[in-house]
DNA sequence: GGCAAAGTAGCACGACTGTGCTAGAAAGGG
DNA sequence: CCCTTTCTAGCACAGTCGTGCTACTTTGCC
Protein backbone atom coordinates (compact mmCIF):
# COMPACT_ATOMS: atom_id res chain seq x y z
CA UNK A 1 0.00 0.00 0.00
CA UNK A 2 1.49 3.40 -1.04
CA UNK A 3 2.03 5.50 2.09
CA UNK A 4 -0.09 8.28 2.62
CA UNK A 5 0.69 11.92 0.82
CA UNK A 6 -0.51 15.47 0.57
CA UNK A 7 -4.21 15.08 -1.16
CA UNK A 8 -2.64 17.75 -3.41
CA UNK A 9 0.66 15.79 -4.05
CA UNK A 10 -1.37 12.81 -4.64
CA UNK A 11 -3.59 15.06 -7.34
CA UNK A 12 -0.31 16.08 -8.73
CA UNK A 13 0.97 12.09 -8.84
CA UNK A 14 -2.27 11.10 -10.54
CA UNK A 15 -2.13 13.68 -13.50
CA UNK A 16 1.43 13.22 -14.20
CA UNK A 17 0.45 9.08 -14.25
CA UNK A 18 -2.37 10.80 -17.08
CA UNK A 19 0.65 12.27 -18.92
CA UNK A 20 2.35 8.89 -18.95
CA UNK A 21 -0.68 7.28 -19.96
CA UNK A 22 -1.58 9.86 -22.73
CA UNK A 23 2.33 9.85 -23.91
CA UNK A 24 2.40 5.83 -24.20
CA UNK A 25 -1.11 5.07 -25.48
CA UNK A 26 -3.05 8.06 -26.08
CA UNK A 27 -5.70 10.02 -24.55
CA UNK A 28 -8.40 7.57 -25.42
CA UNK A 29 -6.65 4.66 -23.56
CA UNK A 30 -6.34 6.94 -20.04
CA UNK A 31 -9.07 5.14 -18.84
CA UNK A 32 -9.37 5.43 -14.81
CA UNK A 33 -8.43 1.39 -14.63
CA UNK A 34 -5.20 2.36 -16.70
CA UNK A 35 -4.34 5.45 -15.32
CA UNK A 36 -4.71 4.05 -11.39
CA UNK A 37 -2.79 1.05 -12.29
CA UNK A 38 0.11 3.49 -13.81
CA UNK A 39 -0.19 5.51 -10.25
CA UNK A 40 -0.13 2.02 -8.42
CA UNK A 41 -3.52 2.92 -6.93
CA UNK A 42 -6.73 0.97 -7.22
CA UNK A 43 -9.53 2.68 -8.84
CA UNK A 44 -11.41 3.21 -5.76
CA UNK A 45 -8.38 4.96 -4.47
CA UNK A 46 -8.30 7.39 -7.06
CA UNK A 47 -12.13 8.07 -7.24
CA UNK A 48 -11.37 9.40 -3.79
CA UNK A 49 -9.62 11.98 -5.70
CA UNK A 50 -11.66 12.24 -8.76
CA UNK A 51 -15.02 11.62 -8.72
CA UNK A 52 -15.60 11.29 -12.36
CA UNK A 53 -13.23 10.37 -15.14
CA UNK A 54 -14.01 13.92 -16.68
CA UNK A 55 -12.66 15.90 -13.26
CA UNK A 56 -9.42 13.06 -13.94
CA UNK A 57 -8.75 15.12 -17.00
CA UNK A 58 -10.14 18.17 -16.50
CA UNK A 59 -7.15 18.33 -14.08
CA UNK A 60 -4.70 16.60 -15.91
CA UNK A 61 -4.85 19.30 -18.58
CA UNK A 62 -5.31 22.15 -16.47
CA UNK A 63 -2.01 21.44 -14.73
CA UNK A 64 -0.24 20.73 -18.55
CA UNK A 65 -1.07 24.22 -18.64
CA UNK A 66 -0.01 25.77 -15.86
CA UNK A 67 3.13 24.34 -15.70
CA UNK A 68 3.79 26.46 -19.02
CA UNK A 69 2.12 29.81 -18.14
CA UNK A 70 4.18 29.72 -14.66
CA UNK A 71 7.45 29.07 -16.77
CA UNK A 72 6.56 31.86 -19.09
CA UNK A 73 6.00 34.50 -16.56
CA UNK A 74 8.48 33.40 -14.79
CA UNK A 75 11.04 34.23 -17.18
CA UNK A 76 13.37 37.40 -16.19
CA UNK A 77 11.98 40.75 -17.07
CA UNK A 78 15.61 42.43 -16.62
CA UNK A 79 17.38 42.11 -19.64
CA UNK A 80 17.05 42.97 -23.29
CA UNK A 81 13.33 42.83 -24.71
CA UNK A 82 14.28 41.51 -27.34
CA UNK A 83 15.84 38.49 -25.13
CA UNK A 84 12.69 38.09 -22.73
CA UNK A 85 10.13 37.78 -25.86
CA UNK A 86 12.12 34.55 -27.45
CA UNK A 87 12.54 32.70 -23.82
CA UNK A 88 9.00 33.35 -23.02
CA UNK A 89 8.72 32.02 -26.28
CA UNK A 90 10.33 28.92 -26.14
CA UNK A 91 8.82 28.42 -22.94
CA UNK A 92 5.50 26.95 -25.34
CA UNK A 93 7.86 25.16 -27.71
CA UNK A 94 8.80 21.39 -27.62
CA UNK A 95 12.81 22.32 -27.58
CA UNK A 96 13.17 19.35 -24.59
CA UNK A 97 11.53 16.28 -23.23
CA UNK A 98 9.81 18.32 -20.26
CA UNK A 99 8.36 20.77 -22.74
CA UNK A 100 7.63 18.08 -25.51
CA UNK A 101 5.43 15.90 -22.46
CA UNK A 102 3.75 19.07 -21.88
CA UNK A 103 2.46 19.89 -25.47
CA UNK A 104 1.77 16.23 -26.42
CA UNK A 105 -0.35 16.35 -23.77
CA UNK A 106 -1.59 19.43 -25.39
CA UNK A 107 -2.83 18.26 -28.36
CA UNK A 108 -4.37 15.37 -27.35
CA UNK A 109 -6.84 17.35 -25.09
CA UNK A 110 -7.00 20.34 -28.02
CA UNK A 111 -8.01 17.65 -30.08
CA UNK A 112 -10.89 15.88 -27.83
CA UNK A 113 -11.57 19.73 -26.64
CA UNK A 114 -13.30 19.67 -30.11
CA UNK A 115 -15.95 17.24 -29.07
CA UNK A 116 -15.87 17.88 -25.17
CA UNK A 117 -17.33 21.31 -23.25
CA UNK A 118 -15.59 20.73 -20.29
CA UNK A 119 -12.38 20.63 -22.07
CA UNK A 120 -13.11 23.38 -24.89
CA UNK A 121 -13.82 25.49 -21.41
CA UNK A 122 -10.28 24.96 -20.10
CA UNK A 123 -8.82 25.04 -23.78
CA UNK A 124 -10.24 28.99 -24.50
CA UNK A 125 -9.21 29.78 -21.13
CA UNK A 126 -5.26 28.77 -22.01
CA UNK A 127 -6.09 30.43 -25.55
CA UNK A 128 -7.04 33.94 -24.46
CA UNK A 129 -4.11 34.11 -21.84
CA UNK A 130 -1.51 33.16 -24.22
CA UNK A 131 -2.83 35.62 -26.71
CA UNK A 132 -2.91 38.32 -24.35
CA UNK A 133 0.69 37.17 -23.57
CA UNK A 134 1.97 37.11 -26.96
CA UNK A 135 0.17 41.16 -26.79
CA UNK A 136 2.15 42.29 -24.63
CA UNK A 137 5.15 40.65 -25.94
CA UNK A 138 4.79 42.39 -29.32
CA UNK A 139 4.02 45.61 -27.69
CA UNK A 140 7.24 45.19 -25.53
CA UNK A 141 8.74 44.92 -29.35
CA UNK A 142 6.79 47.99 -30.19
CA UNK A 143 4.72 46.44 -32.47
CA UNK A 144 0.78 47.06 -31.86
CA UNK A 145 -1.13 45.14 -35.00
CA UNK A 146 -3.26 42.42 -33.99
CA UNK A 147 -2.53 40.62 -37.43
CA UNK A 148 1.35 40.88 -36.27
CA UNK A 149 0.07 39.20 -32.54
CA UNK A 150 -2.27 36.22 -34.37
CA UNK A 151 0.81 35.70 -36.84
CA UNK A 152 3.50 34.96 -33.99
CA UNK A 153 1.03 33.16 -31.94
CA UNK A 154 -0.21 30.83 -35.14
CA UNK A 155 3.36 30.52 -36.15
CA UNK A 156 4.41 29.58 -32.80
CA UNK A 157 1.47 26.73 -32.36
CA UNK A 158 2.48 25.49 -35.85
CA UNK A 159 6.28 25.28 -34.70
CA UNK A 160 4.73 22.88 -31.85
CA UNK A 161 2.69 20.99 -34.06
CA UNK A 162 6.12 20.64 -36.36
CA UNK A 163 8.47 20.02 -33.26
CA UNK A 164 5.56 17.15 -32.48
CA UNK A 165 5.18 14.96 -35.26
CA UNK A 166 8.30 15.27 -36.88
CA UNK A 167 11.23 15.89 -34.54
CA UNK A 168 13.39 14.19 -37.30
CA UNK A 169 12.30 17.64 -39.60
CA UNK A 170 11.61 20.24 -37.34
CA UNK A 171 14.08 19.15 -34.56
CA UNK A 172 14.89 22.30 -31.77
CA UNK A 173 17.19 24.14 -33.53
CA UNK A 174 14.86 24.47 -36.59
CA UNK A 175 12.32 25.63 -34.17
CA UNK A 176 14.29 27.89 -32.59
CA UNK A 177 16.16 29.12 -36.11
CA UNK A 178 12.62 29.83 -37.86
CA UNK A 179 11.39 31.77 -34.05
CA UNK A 180 14.46 34.21 -34.30
CA UNK A 181 13.76 34.77 -38.17
CA UNK A 182 10.62 35.65 -37.53
CA UNK A 183 11.49 38.10 -34.50
CA UNK A 184 14.38 39.89 -36.48
CA UNK A 185 11.98 40.86 -39.28
CA UNK A 186 9.32 41.98 -37.14
CA UNK A 187 11.95 44.30 -34.96
CA UNK A 188 13.51 45.42 -37.71
CA UNK A 189 9.78 46.55 -39.33
CA UNK A 190 9.41 47.99 -36.28
CA UNK A 191 12.56 49.91 -36.75
CA UNK A 192 11.94 51.06 -40.59
CA UNK A 193 8.26 52.21 -39.14
CA UNK A 194 9.50 54.47 -36.48
CA UNK B 1 -31.51 -2.79 -47.14
CA UNK B 2 -29.70 0.03 -49.28
CA UNK B 3 -28.92 -0.71 -52.95
CA UNK B 4 -25.77 -1.82 -53.43
CA UNK B 5 -23.33 0.75 -55.20
CA UNK B 6 -20.08 0.61 -56.35
CA UNK B 7 -17.35 -0.95 -54.42
CA UNK B 8 -15.41 2.25 -54.13
CA UNK B 9 -18.43 4.28 -54.05
CA UNK B 10 -19.41 2.36 -50.99
CA UNK B 11 -15.77 3.07 -49.19
CA UNK B 12 -16.22 6.78 -50.04
CA UNK B 13 -19.50 7.30 -48.58
CA UNK B 14 -17.91 5.03 -45.23
CA UNK B 15 -14.86 7.44 -44.95
CA UNK B 16 -17.58 9.96 -44.95
CA UNK B 17 -19.58 8.41 -41.70
CA UNK B 18 -16.12 8.51 -40.43
CA UNK B 19 -16.07 11.89 -40.93
CA UNK B 20 -19.29 13.04 -39.74
CA UNK B 21 -18.79 10.70 -36.41
CA UNK B 22 -15.13 11.78 -35.75
CA UNK B 23 -17.25 15.78 -35.89
CA UNK B 24 -20.14 14.70 -33.54
CA UNK B 25 -18.40 12.52 -31.37
CA UNK B 26 -14.85 12.60 -31.51
CA UNK B 27 -12.12 10.00 -33.57
CA UNK B 28 -12.74 7.58 -30.12
CA UNK B 29 -16.32 7.19 -30.72
CA UNK B 30 -15.46 6.52 -34.14
CA UNK B 31 -16.02 2.64 -33.78
CA UNK B 32 -16.99 0.30 -36.76
CA UNK B 33 -20.75 -0.07 -34.77
CA UNK B 34 -20.90 3.59 -35.36
CA UNK B 35 -19.92 4.25 -38.11
CA UNK B 36 -21.98 1.45 -39.28
CA UNK B 37 -24.94 2.81 -37.96
CA UNK B 38 -24.50 6.50 -39.56
CA UNK B 39 -23.54 5.24 -43.08
CA UNK B 40 -27.16 2.74 -42.52
CA UNK B 41 -25.05 -0.54 -42.78
CA UNK B 42 -25.08 -3.79 -40.97
CA UNK B 43 -21.42 -4.13 -39.04
CA UNK B 44 -21.39 -7.13 -40.51
CA UNK B 45 -21.56 -5.42 -44.20
CA UNK B 46 -19.53 -2.57 -43.54
CA UNK B 47 -16.61 -5.42 -42.40
CA UNK B 48 -17.09 -6.47 -45.90
CA UNK B 49 -15.24 -3.54 -47.49
CA UNK B 50 -12.85 -2.65 -44.56
CA UNK B 51 -11.65 -6.22 -42.58
CA UNK B 52 -10.29 -3.93 -39.77
CA UNK B 53 -11.03 -0.93 -37.67
CA UNK B 54 -7.69 0.18 -38.32
CA UNK B 55 -8.01 -0.04 -42.24
CA UNK B 56 -11.59 1.99 -42.11
CA UNK B 57 -9.36 4.74 -40.25
CA UNK B 58 -6.68 4.96 -42.21
CA UNK B 59 -8.46 5.06 -45.34
CA UNK B 60 -10.88 7.91 -44.15
CA UNK B 61 -7.65 9.86 -42.57
CA UNK B 62 -5.91 9.17 -46.72
CA UNK B 63 -9.02 10.49 -47.87
CA UNK B 64 -9.58 13.24 -46.66
CA UNK B 65 -5.59 13.90 -47.14
CA UNK B 66 -6.16 13.40 -50.57
CA UNK B 67 -9.36 15.87 -50.88
CA UNK B 68 -7.11 18.48 -50.11
CA UNK B 69 -3.98 17.76 -52.09
CA UNK B 70 -6.14 16.97 -55.20
CA UNK B 71 -7.23 20.20 -54.71
CA UNK B 72 -4.16 22.22 -54.30
CA UNK B 73 -3.18 20.36 -57.26
CA UNK B 74 -5.94 21.76 -59.56
CA UNK B 75 -5.60 25.52 -58.80
CA UNK B 76 -5.22 27.04 -62.05
CA UNK B 77 -1.36 27.73 -62.55
CA UNK B 78 -1.96 30.69 -65.68
CA UNK B 79 -2.34 33.63 -63.14
CA UNK B 80 0.24 35.75 -61.29
CA UNK B 81 2.52 33.57 -58.96
CA UNK B 82 1.47 35.29 -55.39
CA UNK B 83 -2.45 34.39 -56.29
CA UNK B 84 -1.46 30.97 -57.41
CA UNK B 85 0.26 30.51 -53.84
CA UNK B 86 -2.35 32.32 -52.03
CA UNK B 87 -4.83 29.97 -53.69
CA UNK B 88 -2.80 27.17 -53.15
CA UNK B 89 -2.63 27.92 -49.43
CA UNK B 90 -6.23 28.81 -49.20
CA UNK B 91 -7.14 25.39 -49.85
CA UNK B 92 -5.40 24.02 -46.86
CA UNK B 93 -7.10 26.19 -44.44
CA UNK B 94 -10.23 26.03 -43.05
CA UNK B 95 -12.16 28.63 -44.76
CA UNK B 96 -15.59 27.11 -45.34
CA UNK B 97 -17.50 24.42 -43.90
CA UNK B 98 -16.03 21.33 -46.72
CA UNK B 99 -12.42 22.53 -45.83
CA UNK B 100 -13.11 22.55 -41.87
CA UNK B 101 -14.73 19.19 -41.99
CA UNK B 102 -11.27 18.71 -44.03
CA UNK B 103 -9.20 19.84 -40.65
CA UNK B 104 -11.27 19.06 -37.80
CA UNK B 105 -10.93 15.10 -39.19
CA UNK B 106 -7.19 15.51 -39.69
CA UNK B 107 -6.65 16.84 -36.61
CA UNK B 108 -8.00 13.90 -34.68
CA UNK B 109 -6.14 11.76 -36.88
CA UNK B 110 -2.57 13.84 -36.43
CA UNK B 111 -3.22 13.44 -32.67
CA UNK B 112 -4.18 9.56 -32.64
CA UNK B 113 -1.13 9.58 -35.08
CA UNK B 114 1.57 10.24 -32.15
CA UNK B 115 0.88 6.59 -31.07
CA UNK B 116 -0.93 4.56 -34.18
CA UNK B 117 2.09 3.29 -36.47
CA UNK B 118 0.00 3.32 -39.30
CA UNK B 119 -1.73 6.49 -39.15
CA UNK B 120 1.97 8.11 -38.74
CA UNK B 121 3.14 6.87 -41.57
CA UNK B 122 -0.11 8.11 -43.45
CA UNK B 123 0.54 11.52 -41.58
CA UNK B 124 4.44 11.73 -42.38
CA UNK B 125 3.61 10.66 -46.30
CA UNK B 126 0.97 13.90 -46.54
CA UNK B 127 3.72 15.94 -44.34
CA UNK B 128 6.44 15.51 -46.81
CA UNK B 129 3.88 15.82 -49.70
CA UNK B 130 2.74 19.66 -48.22
CA UNK B 131 6.60 20.16 -47.40
CA UNK B 132 7.89 20.01 -50.89
CA UNK B 133 4.23 21.97 -52.05
CA UNK B 134 5.67 25.18 -49.85
CA UNK B 135 9.17 24.60 -51.22
CA UNK B 136 8.00 24.25 -54.66
CA UNK B 137 5.46 27.68 -53.43
CA UNK B 138 8.42 29.42 -52.38
CA UNK B 139 10.48 28.96 -54.76
CA UNK B 140 7.86 30.51 -57.46
CA UNK B 141 8.43 33.38 -55.30
CA UNK B 142 11.81 33.94 -55.64
CA UNK B 143 12.75 32.43 -51.92
CA UNK B 144 14.80 29.39 -51.72
CA UNK B 145 15.55 29.85 -47.54
CA UNK B 146 14.53 26.85 -46.00
CA UNK B 147 14.15 28.23 -42.84
CA UNK B 148 11.32 30.53 -44.62
CA UNK B 149 9.90 27.55 -46.26
CA UNK B 150 9.16 25.83 -42.96
CA UNK B 151 7.87 28.99 -41.14
CA UNK B 152 5.30 29.55 -44.12
CA UNK B 153 4.04 26.05 -43.38
CA UNK B 154 4.34 26.23 -39.93
CA UNK B 155 2.44 29.70 -39.93
CA UNK B 156 -0.37 27.72 -42.13
CA UNK B 157 -0.53 24.94 -39.48
CA UNK B 158 -1.13 27.61 -37.43
CA UNK B 159 -3.57 29.25 -38.60
CA UNK B 160 -5.39 25.55 -39.14
CA UNK B 161 -5.49 24.80 -35.86
CA UNK B 162 -6.36 28.64 -34.51
CA UNK B 163 -9.27 28.63 -36.83
CA UNK B 164 -9.92 25.29 -35.74
CA UNK B 165 -10.52 26.04 -32.56
CA UNK B 166 -11.53 29.80 -32.17
CA UNK B 167 -13.30 30.72 -35.39
CA UNK B 168 -14.55 33.60 -33.28
CA UNK B 169 -11.38 34.94 -32.55
CA UNK B 170 -9.59 33.81 -35.75
CA UNK B 171 -12.59 33.99 -38.24
CA UNK B 172 -11.66 33.00 -42.15
CA UNK B 173 -11.02 36.80 -42.23
CA UNK B 174 -8.42 36.96 -40.41
CA UNK B 175 -6.40 33.62 -41.08
CA UNK B 176 -6.80 35.48 -44.68
CA UNK B 177 -5.56 38.65 -43.53
CA UNK B 178 -2.42 36.53 -41.32
CA UNK B 179 -1.28 34.57 -44.99
CA UNK B 180 -1.51 37.61 -46.52
CA UNK B 181 0.62 39.52 -44.71
CA UNK B 182 3.07 36.98 -45.05
CA UNK B 183 3.39 36.58 -48.23
CA UNK B 184 3.17 40.68 -48.21
CA UNK B 185 6.63 40.31 -46.57
CA UNK B 186 8.33 37.57 -48.19
CA UNK B 187 7.81 39.16 -51.72
CA UNK B 188 8.89 42.35 -50.36
CA UNK B 189 12.05 40.66 -48.77
CA UNK B 190 12.94 38.96 -52.07
CA UNK B 191 12.56 42.54 -54.20
CA UNK B 192 14.83 44.52 -51.84
CA UNK B 193 17.24 41.30 -51.55
CA UNK B 194 17.39 40.95 -55.56
C1' DG C 1 -32.67 -22.31 -65.59
C1' DG C 2 -28.28 -22.90 -62.42
C1' DC C 3 -24.20 -21.54 -60.00
C1' DA C 4 -20.55 -18.89 -58.21
C1' DA C 5 -19.35 -14.44 -56.51
C1' DA C 6 -20.38 -10.35 -54.08
C1' DG C 7 -22.86 -8.11 -50.75
C1' DT C 8 -25.73 -7.86 -46.47
C1' DA C 9 -26.97 -9.08 -41.92
C1' DG C 10 -26.64 -10.63 -37.31
C1' DC C 11 -25.04 -13.54 -33.49
C1' DA C 12 -21.46 -14.62 -29.92
C1' DC C 13 -17.30 -14.27 -27.46
C1' DG C 14 -14.06 -12.18 -24.47
C1' DA C 15 -12.26 -7.93 -23.21
C1' DC C 16 -12.57 -3.33 -21.47
C1' DT C 17 -15.26 0.74 -19.94
C1' DG C 18 -17.31 4.32 -16.12
C1' DT C 19 -19.24 4.39 -11.98
C1' DG C 20 -22.27 3.09 -7.79
C1' DC C 21 -21.43 0.85 -3.79
C1' DT C 22 -19.63 -1.34 0.50
C1' DA C 23 -15.97 -2.53 3.71
C1' DG C 24 -11.89 -2.15 5.97
C1' DA C 25 -7.42 0.30 7.17
C1' DA C 26 -5.03 4.38 8.72
C1' DA C 27 -4.81 8.95 10.87
C1' DG C 28 -5.76 12.42 14.05
C1' DG C 29 -8.22 14.91 17.60
C1' DG C 30 -10.70 14.46 22.02
C1' DC D 1 -8.81 5.01 25.03
C1' DC D 2 -12.67 5.91 21.30
C1' DC D 3 -14.67 8.02 17.44
C1' DT D 4 -14.75 10.58 13.26
C1' DT D 5 -12.61 11.66 9.07
C1' DT D 6 -9.76 10.41 5.41
C1' DC D 7 -8.03 7.12 2.56
C1' DT D 8 -7.58 2.60 0.23
C1' DA D 9 -9.44 -1.35 -1.93
C1' DG D 10 -12.38 -4.20 -4.46
C1' DC D 11 -16.83 -6.03 -6.19
C1' DA D 12 -20.77 -5.66 -9.40
C1' DC D 13 -23.55 -3.88 -12.95
C1' DA D 14 -24.66 -2.44 -17.41
C1' DG D 15 -22.78 -0.90 -21.38
C1' DT D 16 -19.45 -0.67 -25.55
C1' DC D 17 -15.77 -2.53 -28.02
C1' DG D 18 -13.33 -5.36 -32.12
C1' DT D 19 -13.74 -9.26 -34.49
C1' DG D 20 -14.57 -14.33 -35.81
C1' DC D 21 -18.17 -16.63 -37.73
C1' DT D 22 -22.30 -18.34 -40.19
C1' DA D 23 -26.49 -17.61 -42.93
C1' DC D 24 -29.17 -15.33 -46.18
C1' DT D 25 -30.00 -12.33 -50.30
C1' DT D 26 -28.78 -10.23 -54.52
C1' DT D 27 -26.12 -9.94 -58.68
C1' DG D 28 -24.09 -11.35 -62.88
C1' DC D 29 -22.40 -14.73 -65.90
C1' DC D 30 -23.14 -19.08 -68.49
Amino acid sequence: MPRQVDPDERRQLLAEAVWRVIRRDGLERASVREVAREAGLAVGSLRHYFATQSELHQFAMRQAAERVTSRIEAVDLDQDPRQVVEQKIAEILPLDDERRTECEVWLAFIARSLVDPALAALRDETYELLGRAFGHMLARLGATDPIEVERIYALVDGLTVHGLIRPDLAPPATLRAVLRQHLDDLCQRVRTEA
